[in-house]
DNA sequence: ACGGAGATTTGATCTGGATCAAATCGCAAT
DNA sequence: ATTGCGATTTGATCCAGATCAAATCTCCGT
């Protein structure tokens, strides 16, 4: 992580931080009030801003971090530039890579983001050590693992349309909103093509084609709105 | 899983199925000789054939089970037949989902096979008991995960004759002979067709293609062999 | 060996999405 | 307000892979 393009907000010296304490996923009840304690002095509480690469592909994962708000892009990259985004992590996921070396893929802040960084030696020694941590980051993983599936059914088996009303329908069950009707798209066109498999044109098509099937309304470029969440469904074929 | 369509070899009563143990690659080193042992009076090898739903999408996880020969797909199929396979295992791999009730995608054996059955509560008992079970089902979660993620970029981005060459080299990489360098297909075009996104056709194409250009031999249907694993490699864009 | 049915290959054509090209929009700096 | 530039949309054309159609091949049962 270049710490010169993020702003460091909170170095906590004596106590945990205790913001993340009460919003971090995986530690939520997991960790005693001495880890909680110990992992505080240990933990970095940071600002980065949209772009800002948190993790390189190919890098030593030498930390790890959990998101406390904004969302991050977990994207591979070929070596002639093609590239996929394999993943979308929301407050309060954990971002890493346990027991690995070398990250396989790397991570970027899609929005402005606020994350909490832990160096990997510690919170490795930590899950070793503590059952519940263990069980908290399984259980991530298997939730990860069955996303990851679940877009694999989209990149290999659905139509554009199907795969960019599929997208909509992600985000907008993540939106903090309560009603969940409107929200912002984290991701620009580009990263909406390379989430999908697609080109920016045809991702451009197909918003306005769903805006002009009433499907959505596009009040501007980053913010959607979804009159009938059921039609929004109908357009992704079980 | 339909106890019809399998012939069930072993019952073991009073001690852990001793093949099993030597082979369970997540039970390997994990437990205790008193829990092996219960693990044996619980669980049931099966010899499945090649086609042999072992758990059905939408079906209640009621049970887990090793692999310890052949290999299974995972398959997730939508209401109008489309269907994509999103991941392969082989023995000793684990099959099943633990922590939740109802399962997204359906395992079938791709070849014929052997499995050890456990049953659900038994083994979601064991992982709580157990960390060493947990840590190494964990590891398995997050290995798959990985796989799942380099297969979200061949999906995507990759061109059919890149997928096609990815396939053969994951296949070959997972061939039980020391040489692999010739392999038994363990999946029919239409399934290869369903892991990359393809159609049968263009799988067809693509395979004699390969083969004109010299870099795999067609022994027979299900038989390839690789002259130079590094010309197959050089198919696939890093 | 023979028939037959499914699996695979091969051929001809079509098309969804890619590519190439050109507006237009949005917005920050002046 | 004006300029400039990257992001987005829209239009025209192309092409990789789908679809439709027809041989072959495999292998099983008789």
């Amino acid at each position: 992580m270049d710490v010169a393009r993020g702003e460091v907000l909170v170095i906590s010296t004596s106590v945990a931080c205790r913001s993340c304490q009460a919003r971090h996923g995986v530690f939520c009840g997991a960790l005693s009030a001495g880890q909680l304690s110990e992992l505080g002095r240990h933990s970095l509480r940071r600002k980065v801003d949209a772009g800002c690469e948190i993790i390189a592909q190919g890098s030593e994962n030498s930390f790890y971090s959990n998101i406390t708000r904004g969302v991050v892009k977990l994207c591979k990259v070929m070596s002639d530039g093609r590239q996929q985004i394999v993943g979308l992590q929301f407050a309060p996921d954990f971002v890493g890579r346990p027991f690995v070396r070398e990250s396989t893929l790397s991570a970027e802040a899609a929005t402005d983001a606020e994350i909490c960084v832990f160096p990997r030696n510690l919170l490795e020694r930590m899950i070793l050590e503590t059952r519940e941590l263990q069980r908290s980051l399984h259980a991530q993983a298997l939730n990860e693992l069955d996303a990851a599936r679940e877009w694999m059914l989209t990149l290999g088996r659905r139509t554009a349309e199907e795969k960019v009303a599929s997208l909509l329908h992600l985000i907008a069950a993540h939106a903090e909103t309560a009603t969940s009707t409107a929200f912002d798209l984290p991701l620009s066109r580009a990263e909406i093509a390379d989430f999908l498999g697609l080109t920016i044109e045809t991702v451009s098509r197909q918003l306005t084609r769903l805006r002009k099937e009433g499907v959505i309304r596009i009040e501007n470029i980053r913010h959607i709105t979804v009159p009938d969440m059921d039609a929004l469904a109908k357009k992704i074929s079980g």
